[in-house]
DNA sequence: GTCTATAAAGAGATAGAC
DNA sequence: GTCTATCTCTTTATAGAC
């Protein structure tokens, strides 16, 4: 039986290297850029481990893609779960996004592959449509929370105040990847904590205390 | 000469069709994805024809992302160029983004593989940054002009609120592209509306007349 | 300028040995 | 489970006819 768990081990880590391979030449060359033989050949495989353990590429692609939707997911429900004050809620947010920063090109590239590739696969769009609404969602919770902290009201649907939020990230890194030049490090930062500030001033010239929506 | 004329005007045309095809084919399956025979079948040519004007693929997508991106650097200097009043200015965008809205995946698609060549393709990458200061530029002077009327203070660098309000665009359209039951097709200009009503409520609020950065 | 034919390389996928 | 060998199809690119 223990030689069983070995095996299935064994599995599970071929399985994981081919897709870390996949993830950085996708990224480098894109999904159909890149071969099953370059994928096989950088996780230390041949092409022979490969159909081994995956049906083709496609099967590949839509796991690749699962799994990094659930991994955003869990990182999104800790982000939620921890910070108190609004100080430590955006150092998080600084620090996240300093690290994903470090290696902007390489993570945006291999983002927009996978959403290209579920924009053009009905079956995924499900998938990455419910990670995106639960991001939206925990930026909802944190928005509410932080306009309520000041005691204004929300100037507008919390939801769509989340949303502008949240499309702000992909918005800001593909400007940021296209011209560095122009877009700081910290532009999602700076510009969720300008919209917060704004809102709530918003709220306050509205009329104190409202609660639409 | 009227001859001549003739020929450069059949090699213009037919340049065009395969550019047209191409671009159709790249928002669909990606650069990697579409053949150089398809681009050339849908165009109503054959390969001959292809490579009878062009180099190869990769001298044609460059063309592509040159012709795109210097069209769409028209549109904005035209879009910049009329609006006199701000319900004319919200007016156009509206007309914008609802056509843009009709054939969004298509649009998306092909706006991001494009994107995607840029960033991975060092001598391309000052191109599509030079036309994404374009376009921020003209928002910025909209965005300095609509706060003015108000007598209101720039609250923050015009520049940085332009690039917040540009790259929403994208940053929408990814999400509404994935997710539409959530985003709804005017969202782009509602987010920008409540945007500039937000920040005209902060600079009342930090302080009249004040004209900072 | 565009077509047909073809060369040469690369892709995905399967079979059989170990 | 992974490797080597192999099949088949597709792709890019070139040559030559018209």
């Amino acid at each position: 039986m223990s030689e069983r768990l070995t095996r299935q081990e064994s599995r599970r880590r071929t399985r994981e290297r081919l897709l870390a391979a996949a993830a950085e030449l996708f990224a480098e060359r894109g999904v159909n850029g890149a071969s099953v033989e370059q994928i096989a050949e950088r996780a230390g495989f041949t092409r022979g481990a490969f159909y081994g353990n995956f049906d083709g590429k496609d099967a590949l692609v839509a796991e690749l893609l699962q799994e990094r939707t659930r991994r955003e997911a869990e990182e999104v429900r800790e982000a939620a779960g921890g910070a108190a004050s609004r100080a430590e809620a955006f150092a998080a947010l600084r620090a996240w996004h300093r690290e994903r920063a470090r290696n902007l090109d390489t993570w945006l590239a291999l983002r927009m592959e996978l959403l290209l590739h579920a924009v053009r696969t009905p079956e995924l769009r499900p998938l990455l449509a419910e990670r995106e609404r639960l991001a939206r969602g925990a930026l909802a919770e944190g928005v509410r929370r932080e306009l309520d902290r000041d005691g204004a009201a929300t100037p507008a649907d919390p939801a769509f105040l989340a949303l502008i939020a949240h499309a702000l990230e992909d918005g800001l890194l593909i400007q940021r990847a296209l011209d560095p030049e122009s877009v700081g490090e910290e532009a999602v930062v700076d510009a969720v904590e300008l919209l917060l500030r704004s809102w709530t001033a918003l709220a306050g010239e509205t009329g104190e205390g409202e609660a639409p929506g």
